[in-house]
DNA sequence: AACTAGGTCAACCGCCAGTAT
DNA sequence: AATACTGGCGGTTGACCTAGT
């Protein structure tokens, strides 16, 4: 709705013209004598002068368009117009399915970080990015729906077990350092040699978290073929990349490669790594709920609460929107906290509670997707399992109940995705039948022969067991070391 | 026809970081 | 080194549009 009409001067707002002062407001430091800075939505005149600027001089020094044009804008104003309506590359009109999809995918990943994600959409803008994904949370909020479709969540899932392999993980990757905090301290590459270990049998517990979700600033690696890092200011690229909190937060980000196939994966891969990570954070979350939170999930994502904005004790891990961390609802005992009640969870000041989840991996949207969805498909089934699998030794609790959980979600699921998805699917509930075009869920039974997989990686490795393996792995398991120690 | 609620969109605001002086 | 300037970003706001009552 580009406003350029003549007729536009009618609605200008009250104070469309401003006081100096407000120019100053208005614009920052806003230098140079300007009399007096319009606001409010532009005319086709305004435009065309604007047009005409940069047509001549380029972009950039967009203060000096004001000066030297006679538009009675301030640079901001200039440059926001022109980046948002006047660019000669800029699509117009509604968002194609396949922008919608990427949209979501990339939220998934990035969280509200608008810039990055127009970049990785040519001819749009983050204003319009911004402003379809705030009318779709806010939609699917009110109807109770999840913010992911099953099929980013199945993606982002896979993806990060992906980038569960350390190895390829190269600090010779040119966007290594876009994505490392600078601040982290060190963990020498030694010590995630051994995260390899195994990976089909455990589950990727915090390697599974939407990676770059909670990784500082992005795992532009994810996008090989794409050239937003250049589009993004450095500044912002590197804004927010400094965890207040060090150490295992960093050690998470470290951990986490950048190699990311998200675009190539399976559905096989996919639906496998959604099971394990599923089980392995139901469990993870329910075992240390008691005491520490560890992995406990925020469902505010879940119920698609738009707000983004961070506590301020949150720290800048480049949650997606809204995937800061909060109480254990992750339990069964925790209902799901009414939608109003989200944003008020959300600031609640950090409690021995909260402090432990910043210390444990970031959950995310997606992630609270996971938590619940195993947390549904396991409560329908036998409660009292996961209950028996508390041991007195947490180490091996943490990693038998995972198995087990696994093990069982695996069967269990075997037969919701062989039956019409009609089970209790946090993804199925409510779906309208219309509305975005992503919002339906896709259903787990088109990912052919995925169950088969997985069921033989489950009864191999489970079968197998044994505790002193199971020790030994988790001793080559620093992440499933961390968690403990929270 | 009038009213209302929700959706959409453009624009503004405050903040931040890089660069220039 | 300190300060000013500039550009960029994410969050928010307010006006308009539209469908429903």
């Amino acid at each position: 709705m580009s406003v350029t009409s003549e007729s536009n001067e009618k609605m200008m707002p009250k104070n469309c013209i401003d006081s100096p002062a407000a120019d100053d407001a208005n614009s920052g430091r806003n230098v140079g004598g300007n009399d007096r800075l319009k606001k409010g939505p532009w005319t086709s005149v305004e435009d065309a002068i604007l047009v005409e600027y940069v047509t001549k001089h380029g972009e950039g020094n967009w203060n000096a368009v004001q000066r030297h044009s006679g538009l009675a804008r301030c640079g901001k104003s200039c440059r926001l117009r022109w980046a948002n309506h006047l660019r000669p590359d800029l699509k117009k009109g509604a968002f194609s399915p396949e922008e919608e999809y990427l949209i979501i995918e990339l939220h998934a990943k990035m969280g509200n970080k608008w810039a990055r994600m127009a970049a990785e959409l040519p001819g749009r803008t983050d204003n319009e990015i911004k402003n379809y994904w705030n009318t779709r949370i806010k939609r699917r909020q009110r109807a109770g729906l999840p913010v992911y479709p099953p099929d980013i969540c199945l993606q982002a899932s896979n993806e990060n077990q992906q980038k569960g392999n350390i190895s390829t993980f190269s600090c010779g990757d040119p966007h290594y350092l876009d994505f490392m905090p600078v601040n982290n301290f060190e963990i020498p590459a030694v010590e995630f040699k051994n995260l390899e270990v195994d990976k089909q049998v455990y589950p990727p517990a915090f390697l599974d978290i939407p990676g770059s979700s909670l990784l500082p600033q992005g795992f532009h690696s994810s996008y090989p073929d794409k050239s937003f890092i250049s589009t993004t200011h450095p500044s912002r690229r590197l804004r927010g990349s400094e965890p207040l909190l060090h150490g295992v937060s960093a050690t998470m980000s470290n951990t986490i490669p950048g190699g990311s196939q998200y675009r190539n994966v399976s559905y096989v891969q996919n639906a496998q790594s959604f099971i394990y990570s599923s089980a392995y954070y139901h469990n993870l979350t329910f075992d240390h709920a008691s005491s520490s939170s560890v992995l406990s999930g925020s469902h505010a994502d879940l119920n698609g609460n738009p707000s983004s904005s961070e506590p301020t004790w949150a720290m800048k891990l480049e949650l997606p929107s809204l995937q800061t961390q909060m109480g254990n609802w992750g339990s069964p005992s925790f209902p799901l906290p009414p939608l109003e009640s989200v944003d008020t969870l959300i600031q609640t000041p950090p409690t021995e509670h909260t402090l432990s989840c910043h210390l444990s991996p970031q959950n995310s949207g997606l992630l609270d997707a996971v938590l619940h969805e195993s947390e549904t498909i396991k409560n329908s089934r036998d409660s009292s399992h996961w209950q028996s699998s508390h041991a007195s030794s947490m180490a091996v609790n943490v990693m038998d109940a995972s198995s087990q959980v696994i093990h069982e979600t695996g069967w269990e699921s075997h037969g919701e995705l062989t039956s019409p998805l009609g089970h209790s699917s946090l993804f199925s509930e409510g779906t309208p039948t219309s509305g975005d075009s992503f919002d339906e869920p896709e259903s787990v039974e088109a990912i052919p022969g995925f169950r088969v997989k997985e069921e033989a990686t489950f009864r191999g490795s489970m079968q197998s067991d044994n505790k002193v393996e199971t020790t030994n792995q988790m001793f080559s398991r620093p992440d499933l070391l961390l968690a403990l120690l929270f």
